[in-house]
DNA sequence: GTCTATAACCCGATAGAC
DNA sequence: GTCTATCGGGTTATAGAC
């Protein structure tokens, strides 16, 4: 069974944007790295904007299984896991040459007043993400005082991995996103600690 | 004495990419928010690009005295300093319906492939707001652990706050930033109280 | 230094045959 | 479903008078 054109659109658009952003990528650009012409992926979408929400669409149901479950083969431990992704996106990093980083937290800052449906579905892939992390801070039950918000401590993680690709990439170093999530291991290494 | 057509330009584009982005803002709608006419601004700048240097220098500029000055005015104690200036990015939020972020971060992600000399501008932004915050850090002594890394806790307040500005403006909702600001609040607070 | 007009180009999207 | 050709409009940048 042969990838059908409209998956062809969508992957193309997927690395495109992930690469170059939304804005910076043309349908021409797309049409040519899937080997498309512009008939078909107008038969298929009304417009930009629709495969790019195509696009995030497959961010989000890819969530498990494209995301979450190569960072956590052989990872059993809830609180390694929610280290062990950091340090997928630090792979994606460090083989770019710190160029890509989170293709949603790119998108979320490239477009500042994005169309409601795109806004919802970039909303909803940091709450898929928020939502896997959670569950690894409450999978580490007493490991962690009870009166630490596991949700408040998920956000700091997303915040610590968007905030380290945004600078890793700016400066080309891998120094900004290794120094914090080195501070929220001690961070999180201190919790554990705590109360003992 | 009046603003010269070459300010006049530049604070046009500062507002306009803060508001719209650098890719979304036409030489057009620089020119129609300055009041000035096309000839004017290529005889002042080679090009759309060279605009955006001059707004970035100008913010690098402004660190101290529009940033930094007014975060921290009446704010004496360096940690507390720390968490005004973050206070002030909530503010922005705030009055903008989470709309409005940090401008350096935004044009940080929006530009994948930037000019030399535009990542060096936002390269050097970062660095600045770096200084500032690990001084801070360095100037509350031994109130915090000797063996805590001064700097990696600088790049972990603006992890926090560049990724607590990215999730909120997505779902327009100050939750994200404020959850990602209280637990660095919790993380500083554990370490001033660590070894006592 | 400032103005208007316009060149030269690229964009997203469409039309209509097949 | 797929193809080619093209429309209409917005883009950056330039030319040349003043």
């Amino acid at each position: 069974m042969p990838p059908d054109t409209k998956d062809k659109i969508v992957y193309a658009a997927m690395m495109l944007f992930a690469q170059k952003g939304y804005g910076s990528t043309s349908v021409a650009d797309i049409l040519h790295a899937a080997g498309v012409n512009a008939g078909s992926l107008y038969y298929f979408f009304p417009g930009k904007q629709d495969v790019l929400l195509a696009v995030l669409d497959a961010y989000l149901r890819g969530i498990h299984p494209m995301l979450l479950e190569p960072a956590w083969k052989g990872v059993a431990d809830p609180i390694e896991r929610v280290f062990a992704l950091l340090a997928q996106y630090r792979r994606a990093l460090e083989s770019t040459e710190c160029t890509y980083g989170c293709p949603i937290g790119s998108i979320a800052l490239e477009l500042h007043e994005p169309d409601p449906a795109v806004r919802q579905l970039l909303a909803s892939n940091f709450v898929g993400w928020l939502n896997a992390i959670e569950q690894c801070f409450i999978e580490a039950g007493d490991r962690l005082p009870a009166d630490v918000d596991r949700r408040a401590l998920a956000v700091f993680a997303l915040t610590t991995m968007e905030g380290g690709v945004m600078i890793s990439r700016t400066d080309r170093t891998l120094h900004a996103f290794d120094d914090a999530v080195r501070m929220l291991r001690d961070y999180v290494n201190r919790l554990q600690h705590a109360g003992r």
